[in-house]
DNA sequence: ACCTGAACACCGTTCAAGT
DNA sequence: ACCTGAACACCGTTCAAGT
């Protein structure tokens, strides 16, 4: 039952469900999105590949189940502010940070659609919409809104640093050579884009999410 | 140039990246995200897998080539409309009904930050806001709202049609699977989420999308 | 220059066999 | 019941060898 330090890891507790997840976060905290497999998984549990399907369907169960701690973690932190507006600011800035944190969770989530990591956002956001005084017939379409938007800062914030860590540099890195790149194109074609390309350089992104927040919260039926 | 692509396993034209990029696309429309790959694009092609390496630099790029070529298309098909906010509307109803018929589109997007497709979005979007007369100093994070709003629908869109097919149904009864599971959740948990699960199962997806661009249209600064 | 196709280094998943 | 690990059916990518 002791500690016997054969592979470098310790197998004190047995397989289970919980254990086999906590891994999964680390390894994709620590390796990105590519870091997470069966074999690298088992190595680190100390156990059999095979032996993970034990306790899990497939590979897509493992990744909606990492994303779901993440998120049931990140809605309790999430405090209620003074106002239903700023609740909802907090809420939306508190997953922004924990999609930061963990970028693979961007990528996930849209591989769960209407999954438990789904529903638990959905529910904070929709609970606030409510309170804010959204109209019933409403508030799907709202809530939708709000959710679309979430969901394409923070898969798009994954694909950053998951194309910035390819090319070995840091997420501002990338977007500078974005904003490099964006500045050289032809100025007949794209004359907005060139325009842009300086915000873009400058810009910083949390900054940029909350004002999405505020034009969709700006434009709300209540 | 007369092109008579269809039906031939054999072939007498030279490869070139184009016509790797529209077999992609063939592909990818008729046997989803995961019908492309490199083998049966080769096979397609009547040529070795090899081959496709000397016009295409690796799986990314020629996901990001068809992804483009797609964009390019609609952005041109898109009219003007009556006002700057119909024009908006309807290149937004643009997107969202090639992204419609390419569900592949909404993911390939997502890991291709920065890259062409993107740009002649944010081109035809931003200029739009331009002349709506949105300041200067808001410009890019108008645009940028905007654009991670359509990326985000397009990408739950490619998810819901990937699970769906997983599964064997189409986006609807997919969708209406989810809002029975939602509408059976544990109502002092989840009240909000079964509250709007009937609205789920009766909703419009072109329909909501639009209510959600309307939101931020009338959120906007100007 | 362009193309071939076997080979390499992976992957998720399965399953007979063990405890 | 739970775990093992070899085996299977794939991948993307490379590269010596051909034309």
């Amino acid at each position: 039952m002791t500690n016997d330090s054969k592979g470098g890891q310790r197998r004190e507790q047995s397989l289970t469900r919980e254990r086999i997840i906590e891994a999964s976060i680390e390894l994709l905290d620590s390796a990105g999105e590519g870091g997470l497999t069966f074999r690298a998984l088992a190595e680190r549990l100390a156990t059999g590949a095979g032996a993970i399907y034990w306790h899990i369907a497939d590979k897509n169960d493992l990744l909606t189940a990492a994303c779901d701690s993440v998120v049931a973690r990140t809605m309790e932190a999430c405090l209620v502010g003074p106002s239903r507006q700023e609740t909802i600011r907090t809420l939306a800035l508190g997953i922004f940070d924990a999609f930061d944190e963990h970028p693979w969770v961007g990528s996930s989530l849209m591989g769960a659609p209407g999954r438990l990591p789904i529903v638990r956002i959905v529910e904070r956001l929709g609970q606030q919409l409510q309170a804010l005084g959204v109209p019933d017939d409403d508030l799907w379409a709202t809530v939708s809104a709000l959710l679309n938007y979430i969901l394409g800062v923070a898969g798009q914030n994954a694909a950053n640093t998951l194309v910035a860590k390819k090319t070995g540099a840091d997420r501002s890195e990338f977007l500078d050579a974005v904003a490099n790149s964006w500045s050289q194109l032809d100025g007949e074609h794209y004359p907005f884009v060139r325009k842009v390309a300086g915000q873009l350089r400058v810009h910083d992104d949390r900054v940029d999410f909350l004002a999405g927040i505020d034009i969709i919260l700006k434009g709300i039926k209540r």
